[in-house]
DNA sequence: CACGTGACAGGGAGCGGTAACATCAGTACC
DNA sequence: GGTACTGATGTTACCGCTCCCTGTCACGTG
């Protein structure tokens, strides 16, 4: 079943690394020093205006760029960032990823970045070594692989996480963090549901990053507490839509269910098709919400209730945050994304009578 | 509408740089040059077994790791790569980075990553900033910015480009590309629905990478041709579902339109929501058929049919070609990766008698 | 008019590696 | 036994850049 698809290898050339432009030569051009360049390249000050005018000049006739690696072991200026990462396929893993990369983008720094397989339990000498020489790295740890990863990194590491919630309890350990308060929007999501009469909600949860219960759990029982219902039992899943299928089986076949939160919309949809298959209707008998609002879930049959989740923001405070830390010159995080927003669709509708 | 999420600044710990340990620590601890250490973790020959052995362990003692950018400085051997791509959240560009990512962690190399703007139109001077100082680079091209970008990257940068299709007519520029073959999949696709007794398929298409056909546009007229049917005229949409919607609701409000292909999943699911508020019953009386094979494709209403595109095993092979052109001395590539395979679902059916 | 002062500019030493060349055995050969 | 060769090491020169420190100039000051 192998073999299709195609390659061309083109002609062959070797890595011909030809004699890149450096700071000498921009100097030799603009008649002044290496130096000189250095201080303009990094917006030092003690250069004359025009004399600054001349080099940039030079700089964007000569095509200069500079080498990264020469001003990294130099010790210039941390302008790298490594992201550490579960399977980037997952819409929020994805969305952050693509937060961070563009803020990282926008002041000029690389991102590197690495993923943690589910199940990798690394040293802090592994971890190190993921970085490969980054002076600085982001770890989005929504799971366990990435709470471990970044509880791995030495205490002076610059590093922030992006992370599912504030390790509390577990002694902060004060590293940089920043998180979604989705607590209070997992409370607002079951309350709508208790408010269209149902008598309770089922919550069918992603992947804990920590042995605790997560804010979406957290903020589910206290909505189910506050109303004076029983918490049902918990019930776990992965982040898949077939592992929300395979859980919510049981789940749906049980009469008394009529509504389901689900940790996010990949499981939320799995929940839709388990309920399909046992004939239970959806929103007519049925409930479910879902967490993130993924692109696709405003197109689905029927169209997913979901709490809206913006994990580009927090990626871009991630980076903020990571910028603040190894620069201290850099503007302000802007400390600002948009909140948890229960977006309301076809799935979710008044309890049975 | 902004202001939630939180952020722990935790205690502020300048970027400590502490004395990294070098090959000189190493060499001094061992009792041997820098230059046998160097020859030791370069895997040279001309080291004696038990002097290798010795600097092994005493590198694993000192948890010495040689420093990426020293090592790029020096022209060491390539060990990292750029990976140029548009939008990370779409599920083809997703797993094709994952692909790339495992293969190229496997063997040490260090990932980066740069998004391209979709209607980013970069010369040669940006794309080479993007770059970074990386010395090779992967262009997943499956568009227009993309293309672009491959374009204009010196020719003698080693660069491997992941695209939709190769630049044929073009004269292909003589550059390493991977592709899947999906042209025969886009035919098979289609003559399935032509088996499935519908009189015509509309095919709704993804944004070209080229001014040219597409290999799915060309597989879906090649099969209708054959057939002896009239090509309807081509439908473009975009990537999301959102686009797929607005393009399909023209579409599906024609009876005469019985099968739509649609460019990929994404699509597929907006033709799905577009043929429900147009009472269109699927399969009943309209057979959608997509492109990818998504992890939600499975579990939607109707469950999609769908070609399974390898992503991951071309991007694991455009890793492995890229790794061929900067060191000869590395495995060649497994030029094998799963072919398009059309999965049969609830989506498609037998034609409306 | 000599001197301090500050803004600019240049020189030189590394950063941690690798490549090329120089040494120095030990072995092989005539 | 002397020369040639070969494998194992050490020595030296960079790679391209940033830091630290030393000059140089034009002012203002006493």
């Amino acid at each position: 079943m192998t073999g299709s698809g195609n390659i061309s290898t083109g002609t062959s050339t070797p890595p011909d690394r030809g004699p890149a432009t450096s700071i000498w030569e921009v100097a030799r051009a603009a008649g002044v020093s290496h130096q000189t360049v250095s201080r303009v390249i990094n917006g030092k000050p003690h250069v004359k205006a025009e004399t600054r005018a001349l080099v940039l000049a030079t700089i964007e006739e000569l095509r200069f760029t500079p080498n990264r690696a020469a001003q990294a072991l130099a010790g210039g200026p941390v302008r790298s960032v490594t992201v550490l990462t579960a399977d980037t396929a997952a819409y929020g893993y994805a969305s952050a990823l693509r937060g961070i990369e563009e803020a990282a983008r926008t002041v000029g720094f690389t991102v590197g970045i690495s993923v943690l397989e589910p199940d990798a339990v690394l040293g802090a000498q592994e971890v190190i070594e993921r970085l490969s020489g980054g002076r600085a790295a982001i770890v989005i740890a929504f799971e366990a692989a990435g709470t471990r990863a970044l509880a791995a990194l030495p205490p002076d590491y610059p590093v922030v996480g992006v992370v599912e919630r504030p390790a509390a309890g577990h002694a902060s350990d004060g590293r940089p963090q920043v998180w979604i308060d989705d607590r209070e929007a997992a409370s607002r999501a079951t309350r709508h549901l208790l408010g269209l009469g149902h008598r309770s909600v089922h919550y069918l949860s992603i992947p804990s990053s920590t042995q605790v219960l997560s804010q979406r759990t957290q903020g589910w029982q206290d909505a189910l507490t506050a109303a004076g219902r029983p918490v049902p039992p918990l019930r776990s899943a992965g982040w898949t839509p077939r592992s929300g299928y395979l859980a919510a089986r049981e789940l749906v076949a049980d009469r008394e269910v009529t509504a389901i939160l689900a940790g996010n919309d990949d499981l939320a949809l799995g929940v839709l098709r388990a309920a399909r298959e046992a004939g239970r209707d959806v929103p007519g008998n049925l409930s479910v919400i879902g967490f993130d609002d993924a692109p696709q879930s405003a197109y689905l049959a029927p169209a997913l209730t979901s709490v809206r989740l913006d994990f580009e923001g927090l990626g871009r405070a991630g980076f903020g945050l990571l910028h603040n830390l190894v620069d201290p010159q850099s503007a302000p995080v802007p400390s600002t994304w948009a909140e948890p927003e229960l977006i309301l669709r076809e799935s979710s509708g008044p309890a049975p009578r």
